[in-house]
DNA sequence: GCGACAG
DNA sequence: ATCTTGTCGC
């Protein structure tokens, strides 16, 4: 792969990714006075009904921007819901001003339900992008090919994301150096749309590394691989774009039936896509060791095949939970965040 | 009522 | 992921 590559990828990636938080203003914008609508409508709206948790915690952030509109959305079963002064009174007694009967804090929906107008539906458009997303067949990586590995990690401060990528030798153990970059975010996090949030930090810190020369040979991502409601979790679409083989790493599990939750230390459990599919294989559950009872998820990403994934992660595990690059890599990003909040930059 | 889903 | 106080243990 070219050495500009990686920064087109970035380019050709950004401009697939939808501004949510303004369509959503967009959405609850037509909801005139008089009338409601409910998390879970405006969630169909913008394509995807799991996105009912981000407008609802996005409402009822304290600064909401939509605080002068968001009265008017409710829950399915017409209950009144949360309010983000967090005075539900309030939020009833506008819906009242505006001519709305409140009953036992509810509404009749089907009295003032409003049908929202469907407009892009970006959620749909990326569902669909992943479902019929292409990976690019490459040979899987071999041990003996391997020389550096690397975690991969996002923190947070404020809008700003900072991902860490910390390289370590082929040993898993030994740290040789970070790479960060620190970016705004606007792409909130929804279950099964994580790449689209954290991927474009990834991108430009690869390819950053890509113009230094520092690229690994393989990458352990904070995230899932093909343990994902359709297949493609970020660490699959990472290493995809970039043409790197990919591990996913993790801590809690999104999707698929496990046979035993509590698998022994060092045991590879199996992860199925459901109890009707036992023999389509997902991803494992793994015991780092014996003083946590949480279980790492891991997955294939992408140019890594079942051998490999299983003896390089094992590699990396040391007295953490997490394998010790991701580990580096989230302390690195927490510390860098940190530093950001208290210089107020 | 139950089940519950990466970061 | 982040917000948060003290507390238990190596």
């Amino acid at each position: 792969m070219g050495l500009s590559d990686l920064r087109q990828v970035v380019e050709a990636f950004q401009l697939r990714i939808a501004d949510l938080p303004e369509l959503l203003t967009g959405l609850l914008q037509q909801v005139p006075a008089g009338k409601v609508t409910t998390y879970g409508d405006l969630a169909k709206a913008l394509g995807d009904s799991v996105a009912s948790r981000w407008v609802a915690t996005w409402l009822l952030e304290a600064d909401c921007p939509l605080g002068e509109l968001s009265h008017r959305v409710v829950r399915s079963t017409g209950d009144i819901g949360l309010y983000f002064s967090g005075d539900v009174q309030q939020k009833i007694a506008r819906l009242q001003a505006e001519g709305i009967e409140v009953t036992e804090s509810k509404v009749n929906l089907k009295q003032h339900r409003f049908a929202l107008t469907k407009g892009s539906m970006p959620l749909l458009e990326l569902k669909g992008w992943q479902t019929n997303f292409v990976c690019r067949a490459r040979p899987p990586v071999m041990l003996g090919d391997i020389r550096t590995i690397a975690g991969l990690d996002v923190s947070y401060a404020g809008n700003q994301g900072i991902a860490v990528c910390s390289r370590f030798d082929v040993d898993g153990k030994t740290l040789i150096s970070h790479a960060s970059i620190c970016r705004p975010v606007s792409f909130p996090y929804i279950t099964g749309y994580l790449a689209f949030r954290e991927l474009p930090l990834h991108l430009e810190l690869l390819a950053t590394m890509q113009e230094e020369g520092t690229l690994p040979d393989l990458l352990l991502v904070d995230g899932n691989g093909r343990l994902h409601p359709r297949r493609l979790g970020i660490a699959t679409m990472l290493g995809a774009l970039a043409g790197i083989p990919t591990i996913g790493i993790a801590k809690k599990r999104i999707c698929g039936t496990i046979a035993n939750d509590l698998p022994e230390v060092g045991v590879w459990e199996p992860i199925a896509a459901s109890q009707t599919e036992p023999n389509d294989l997902l991803g494992y559950a793994i015991l780092p060791h014996a003083k946590t009872k949480h279980p790492q998820y891991v997955s294939l990403g992408y140019g890594v095949d079942d051998h490999l994934m299983k003896t390089m992660v094992t590699r990396c595990f040391a007295g953490h939970r997490s394998p010790e690059p991701i580990h580096a890599a989230d302390r690195e990003s927490r510390r860098i965040a940190s530093t950001i909040i208290a210089t107020g930059a």
